[in-house]
This record gives C-alpha cells, structure tokens and sequence, in this order.
DNA sequence: AATTTTGTTAACCAAATGGTTAAACACCGT
DNA sequence: ACGGTGTTTAACCATTTGGTTAACAAAATT
C-alpha cells in the first residue's frame, strides 16, 4: 500500500460522508474504512467537523475551477453549454454521491458554512451573462434571464443523480442502463436546452 | 389549541425530519416541537424508525397522487406539461423542504424502503409515455424517449429547490426574490420544455 | 547507541440518544 | 365517592458516539 495514512484518512471519510451525510456518518464507520484505530483520526484530524469541513473543501474544490474555467472561456454560448453539459455530467458519472452531497450538507449546515467553503472560489456567472445578453440582442436567441438559463442546464445535468433511486423504482431501470441515459444525456441535454432557447 | 396529542407528533415529527433528515432529527426536538414529554412520543408511535415511516407515507402520499391525477388525465400533452409544472412548483413553493427530504432519503434508506412506501403508488407513465409517441409519429413534436422528457420537466421542476443555497449563495437572491423567480417558473418551466420538443 | 519525535493502539470517559418504567393525572360512567 | 381507562410525566437504563489518555512501537535525530 503506497497510501500514507492521512490519504487512507481522507479517502475513507470522502467515502462514508458522501454515502451517509455529516449527520449519519459515524466516525467508527470512517476508522474502519480507514483501516485504521478510531483514536488515530482524531490524531490527524481533531474532530469530526475539521474532518468534514476538510473533505467538503476537497470535493468542493475539485469540481467548481472545473466548472468555472468552461463557463468563464471564450467559446461561443452554445459551444460553452455543450462543453459543461458534458463536464459535468461525466465528473458526476465518476462519483454519483456528488450531487447528494452537496445539496444535502449546503442545506443543512449552518449560513457561515457556505460563506467558508466556497467565498473565494463561487462560481462567476458574468460571462456567461454577458454571452446570453449579446445574442438576445442580436436575435440568435430567445429572451431569457441568464441566471434562468444557468439554473435550468444545472438542473438538468444535477437532478438525474438525486432523483436515481426515484427513477430507478419508477422505470425499473438497473445501474447499466441508469449510466447508458446519462452517457445519452451528455447530447440531449445540450441539444435540448439549445432547441428551447434558439430561434 | 384545538389539535390532538396525535396531530402535535405528527406536525412537530414532519417539521424536524424534513428539516434535518431522519439522520440528523432527535427525538427531543421533535418532543420540543410538539411540547410535549419524550415518553409520550414512544406512546403514541412506538420506535423513531416507526414514526420516520409515518411521516414518510403521509407525506409522499399527498404529493404522488396529485401528480398521478394530473399525468393521467385526458388533456392534451402540452396542457399536461403545463398542469404538471404548475402543480409541482405550487406545492414545492408551499413546502421547500419536501423534495430536499424525498431525494434525500429515498438514497440513504435502504432498497426495501422504497417499495414499502411506493410500491402502490408509483406515478404511472404509461399514459404519458403514450402521449409522446402518438405526438412523435403525428409530427408536432421531435422524436424524444418520454422517460427522458419526464426527468426533465421533473428535474427543472425540484431542482431549484434542492439548488436554493447554493444559487441564493452564488446570486445574492434573497427568499422574496427566489419564490418570486419560482412563481415566474411556473410558466417558464412548460414554455421552455415545449419550445425545445415541439417541431 | 541513546534519545527525542512521530505514529498507532487499547482502554477509557462523558455526553447524547433511543427507549422503558412506574407512578401520577384526567376523564368518564356508575 | 369509586374504579377503570387512556394520557402524561419524571426518572431511569443501555447503547452509541465523539473524543481523550496513557502506554507502546517505529522513525528520525543526536
């Protein structure tokens, strides 16, 4: 095992905190992912809120420049929704507790959490808004509200993910099959979205 | 106060599970919410787990019905997303916490869970699904899978409020602005998903 | 080689938590 | 007034849980 024990750490808690959320994960679960003694975890991580706060830092950071650089690019505004479309959806297909956890945990922590994690480093929209502006004005699209357009690509992208099992009860849909749809989705969505708003 | 000791429970128990999940709810503070002593809330329903599935079958039961009615219906597929977005986003509206608990535990419960409390009254698609065919092989709309189109009129219908920090974190959206953007989705949401389907 | 520092563990602790018990209370028909 | 029935409570219990301690092993430093 090349892992030191502090990766070990940190891999296992990203692990059980996404399953099970900050109030369902116990830290004995992390430990035995972990390998490793209880008492250890709080020798490298105080407490089971720095733990946290670490992993949500992590991930968080992991994914957001990700975003950021595709919607902050020079592209064109259909390319710049094809190319987060697809990002997204793949980096969600990498690790599907992602999106769960997020809403989850930005839901249930307290005000300041957010303030913490993601002050710095919040997605900026204004390019983008610029980009929907221009081309209402000159007719290549229809009139929409760009933070409207935002909120509607994350949604189609995001709520797949959250609404699985859902679906998966609903349509009888195995794990497979689930991926096939969203590898689909990687062109629908964009496709969709562009049909909706072109003229 | 005109409320039965039953009533107290089962309005405190939904307030405190749908705010923080059956994970993170005390029994406590669900006795506090109800004002009333712990012992009498093991009285009335027997286990946390037992008053967990209470509140769950109450509360997916008032929504998935609605939603049935309206995806059975007789009117026509454009009328029906209408309906449907209208309906959805005016319960949300009332009850912000309710899809943030449905996903929620629909993923961390275990796959039993699903069955037990939907497995009578899962939305049928069958008719919609119908719907879309017949409009595909008339023309008047471009081919699309209906499973796809549902998760999507779905997916832009909850997101925003499983989304709600975050965007209110990344746009500086107060609560008066956010219901107000809600309330303009209502017609937005089916104008958007119809522009993009129709030929 | 001796010693200090770092990593690791078993045992332990206090608080929190879901759940129980036995007694008190309130209401009701007799 | 009385007994019975369902309701409510304070006190209690066992387990779980986050966190600590002290001893021990393994490197690293001298």
């Amino acid at each position: 095992m090349q892992q030191s024990t502090e990766e070990k750490i940190l891999a296992a808690a990203a692990k059980v905190f996404m399953e099970k959320g900050m109030a369902g994960a116990r830290m004995q679960d992390i430990a035995d992912e972990a390998g490793i003694n209880k008492a250890l975890l709080h020798y490298y991580f105080r407490s089971k809120e720095k733990l946290f706060d670490e992993i949500f830092k992590e991930v968080s950071g992991q994914l957001l420049p990700r975003l950021n650089q595709i919607i902050e690019s020079d592209i064109s505004l259909f390319d710049k929704i094809w190319a987060f479309c697809q990002e997204y959806i793949s980096r969600m297909v990498e690790n599907p507790y992602l999106p769960l956890f997020i809403v989850e945990e930005t839901n249930k922590q307290q005000g300041a959490f957010l303030e913490r994690h993601l002050g710095n480093k919040r997605l900026r929209l204004d390019k983008l808004a610029q980009q929907v502006q221009q081309e209402v004005a000159r007719g290549t699209i229809k009139p929409i509200h760009p933070l409207e357009l935002f909120l509607t690509i994350i949604s189609m992208c995001a709520f797949p993910f959250l609404g699985k099992p859902l679906l998966q009860h609903m349509s009888g849909m195995n794990d497979d099959m689930f991926n096939a749809m969203m590898e689909a989705r990687k062109s629908e969505v964009p496709k969709f979205i562009i049909n909706a708003i072109k003229k």
